[in-house]
DNA sequence: AAATTAATATACAGAACGGTATATATTATA
DNA sequence: TATAATATATACCGTTCTGTATATTAATTT
């Protein structure tokens, strides 16, 4: 609702990404985005609040996005799930990928008992059992075994990219994807 | 050499893998290895050399490790592509297993100008280049490309062990990347 | 035994951290 | 225009951070 609160969630992902999230102080986000500490606690209750609407919103976006992106191409399953890494790396590739919060997430927080490691393992099961629903609706036997490994392609190709950007990792992963989307489809 | 900077090494280890790099002090590690600052300092300059040290002899132990498995089961390099991924689910599975530091050190500093970061980065391409090794000896084809997948599939596997262990992901990182391997060795 | 090295305890400097108190200014609503 | 909500500026609190200064104790070497 508020223009602020979008001001510094929209600050605060980027800056997040950047220079990472222990490495961001609350003073330099209300800094960057024009407000004050004040304003901030206003709208979110902690850090750690913060932390994790900025990774609820991350996640968001991006779902929506690829839902759109993969029901304007094709509304056969098995396209769907062919296509999934190709509108994976039209997103990797473009100049607004700042990377995905919830792999960098886990690393700063390794704690299995802190909320926000346990936001980011939930938001990687629901990526994996969203891969899983395009598996099974293309008739794909094994559908979490595939998703799974499809899973790892993506967050191993991100990783990658978030290491060296331009690493051209996305277009090997997608290769590999399809050879094992072929093979789960045979089977 | 001497017995306390080994034991300050290790202690980093372990907290940095637990609790975070950016989250662990210098006080909670001097404490937990039973020394003071004043011999922290003496034998690292500063936070940053600490990092940087036990990323190094991490990857060390790692790659020792790797290359002593691989070398014990079998010469022949088709065996020992085959059996890569045998053996780091392996370590992956063992208890000692608590991560891998260049993936996490990335994550916590993504500036690609930062000198952690870019030991992470070398490591990581560093790693890559010892499966691409063992593809081209195993007369592959793309020996890169192969190894790029893996590598892909290996810090996927190890970034989903990460979020949560027991996850099993390494089982089917196995079977995608015997899958990958076949393919790459028929063509 | 004397001298050098290694390790300790303790205390502190200076900065950055998350979060709050207070008081003022701006905006929107009634 | 009066009232209420929203946003501001600024200063501060207590804690934690990396790193150092100082002085003392233990171990090793000559």
């Amino acid at each position: 609702m508020s223009i602020l609160k979008d001001k510094i969630l929209e600050t605060a992902t980027d800056l997040f990404h950047t220079r990472g999230i222990n490495s961001t102080g609350v003073d330099t986000i209300v800094a960057v985005a024009g407000t004050t500490k004040m304003t901030l606690y206003k709208y979110f209750g902690s850090k750690e609040d913060l932390i994790l609407e900025v990774l609820q919103k991350s996640q968001q976006d991006f779902q929506f996005w690829l839902n759109e992106k993969l029901n304007a191409n094709s509304k056969k399953p098995n396209d769907k799930i062919q296509q999934l890494f190709d509108h994976v790396e039209e997103w990797v590739n473009s100049p607004a990928f700042i990377g995905v919060g919830f792999i960098k997430a886990s690393a700063e927080f390794p704690n299995e008992e802190n909320p926000i490691h346990q936001l980011s393992s939930q938001q990687s099961r629901e990526f994996r059992q969203f891969i899983s629903k395009l598996a099974s609706e293309a008739s794909i036997k094994d559908a979490d075994g595939l998703a799974l490994q499809l899973s790892l392609l993506f967050e191993g190709a991100v990783q990658a990219e978030q290491m060296k950007r331009g690493s051209g990792a996305i277009k090997y992963a997608k290769k590999a994807a399809k050879i094992l989307i072929d093979g789960a489809i045979k089977a």
